[in-house]
DNA sequence: AAGCCTCATGTATTCGATTACATGAAAGTT
DNA sequence: AACTTTCATGTAATCGAATACATGAGGCTT
């Protein structure tokens, strides 16, 4: 009868030992079923009864172990958040969010970077599926076919972020990359500008990059003009890579009197570089940025950007993934207003050479 | 013979159906036993049957259940990093770090913020042991015993980062707060201030604040100078917040000749004010970070700071819970030096009135 | 050549909670 | 009063992999 490791006269020695459900259900004097149900299904469940197991798993301060929950019950209460970089602060601010809303809901965020790196992507959401979770948030709408058949194979719910799909096949919230930039362009033009340049991050694979290029594109040619290749740098976000990019642009004849960068950290360098070059700002060129981070708000001259909703973003995600898991309907496609803030860094263009 | 579920009529209409270790042992003709020793300990297996069951993985597509290895093994492979908040950007460096080499490790990051209320980081702690989570890295010297206690009952091997223990009780990477703050108010002195004021974030639970604050009265004290409690300022880690406090102390009389504040976004707060009170820097007033951020660095005048191993500190944090938790001895007390980067914001106190 | 050890592998138990099914008591129906 | 629901609870199978123990083949010792 005596197991090893249960041996009673070896009981005293034993390490506090982590309380399972079958000690929780002695104590109340149910069996281990109703100490389930009044974690899980506490209505189907007599009131006393359930009190005394209540009481029985505080004095025990038992609480279930997950592993086998997860393995039982094929839910781990686990949602993965797969994003391109920490480093970019915005997406630490939308993670956040998202953390917040899925802790005050019981789940566990599992969080991982993946560098631009769209296969690592995929690579990465094998690992978080092998470790069992549930859910999935992504940044951004492209990604690797691999990936979706990845969460078809295994039936995980996901919401892609920062963007909305315009053919809805992946339910999505986010905001109008392309119309952000778009809006900023025409305020440009209106303001008198001609000759406009682009500063970007890489846009393979990277949709919300493609999408304010797009934009900036789409509101010159409606006013009939062009953006020449030459006046376009692609870059990794990095205040001193896009301040050297700056560099290149700058030194181009004539001089662009607009610089328009796809997010504050390419617009912070771009002013870095023009600070170097005493090439003055906004009397000289106008710079805009994306995403209104402190990084910008806080230049001299303050950058204008466009305010992204980027911390609604993370919450409505969690909600949304929760709304799946639970079988609930949501609304899987959300698009999210952004505003364009006018600060110091954009001007008219200087008086005609 | 026929279980439900398993009915062989069926099978065509059954989804994928994720494979299991028993699928896996069918194909290679060997059992779960092997299956399970080709992944574990290679080993003690056959070469060639290891290739037939690597064989068989790859065509099934196989990845062992976490939730049933976690189980069955009592390690999940999952580590909890535990943070502050996200919104200040250098946790999320320090975590980005941490991540890449547990993901190296093959281990699975799990991420939470308890918004710098101790409580909570018990509670969450305790949620992220019900998960399974294997071990921790937490921000930081200062913790409510409550979980330091459920760590020791659960067994789950910990680091602290951000700081060093002096008592060498707890395990932890970091470098010395009150070193810095200790250096960079010798630096002021030595430039000639007399009239210091402090901006710091609130000190309770907070040892990073607190060292930071008493390396610069030490520094004060050692100079035969006092500072005083009005001339103290506290509040959260925000940029308007910051700007009213220094509002405050901008108009203490004699005006303070340097600021010290006890991270880049109150210095940068700082500098706001400085800016709408038309305060100039660094001539009517010195302004000194810490941490050394991008924010700070591209200020005008760009801000003098501390460069912290921010990034180091989550590696070798990482490393050191890894080697925890397979047993290899590791360095638990490292302290990693900082480094003092001297900019535009500071310069000799304005010529005696 | 008998005996022993090592190596590769299979058999069967185990981890701890969930849940399908069974049971019995109480309440409602006609 | 016999019959059916409903409700509260217990019994026992189950999830998928890890692993203690058993087994048998081959090699080595003397």
């Amino acid at each position: 009868m005596a197991k090893p490791g249960h041996d009673p006269t070896a009981r005293a020695a034993e390490p506090p030992a982590r309380p399972s459900a079958k000690d929780v259900a002695q104590l109340a004097g149910v069996s281990t079923a109703t100490v389930s149900r009044v974690l899980n299904t506490p209505d189907q469940v007599d009131a006393l009864t359930q009190r005394r197991v209540r009481e029985a798993i505080d004095k025990l301060r038992y609480v279930p172990d997950g592993a086998a929950r997860a393995l039982r019950s094929r839910r781990s209460q686990m949602v993965g958040a797969v994003v391109p970089s920490f480093d970019y602060a915005l997406y630490a601010r939308t993670t956040s969010a998202l953390q917040t809303v899925l802790d005050a809901a019981g789940y566990a965020m599992v969080l991982a970077e993946h560098h631009y790196d769209l296969a690592q992507e995929v690579r990465i959401t094998g690992q978080l599926v092998s470790h069992g979770v549930d859910a999935f948030v992504f940044v951004g709408l492209y990604h690797d076919p691999a990936l979706f058949s990845l969460l078809a194979g295994h039936a995980k719910p996901y919401v892609l972020t920062w963007g909305v799909d315009p053919m809805h096949r992946h339910p999505s919230i986010g905001f109008d990359n392309r119309a952000a930039t778009f809006a900023m362009t025409q305020h440009l033009i209106g303001l008198g500008h001609r000759r406009f340049a682009l500063l970007s991050a890489p846009v393979t694979g990277n949709d919300r990059a493609t999408e304010r290029g797009a934009g900036m594109r789409a509101a010159l040619a409606q006013a009939g003009l062009h953006l020449d290749e030459a006046d376009v740098r692609h870059g990794p976000i990095d205040l001193r890579a896009a301040a050297d990019l700056t560099h290149e642009l700058l030194a181009r004849r004539p001089r662009p009197t607009a610089l328009v960068a796809t997010n504050d950290v390419f617009a912070v360098g771009a002013m870095i570089a023009c600070r170097e070059a005493h090439v003055r700002i906004p009397e000289d060129i106008s710079i805009t940025g994306v995403d209104n981070t402190d990084l910008g708000a806080t230049q001299t001259p303050p950058l204008t950007s466009i305010r992204t909703p980027i911390v609604d973003v993370g919450r409505a995600a969690g909600e949304q993934v929760i709304a799946q898991l639970e079988g609930r309907p949501g609304d899987p496609f959300r698009t999210l207003p952004f505003e364009i803030v006018l600060r110091g860094s954009t001007g008219p263009p200087p008086s005609a050479a």
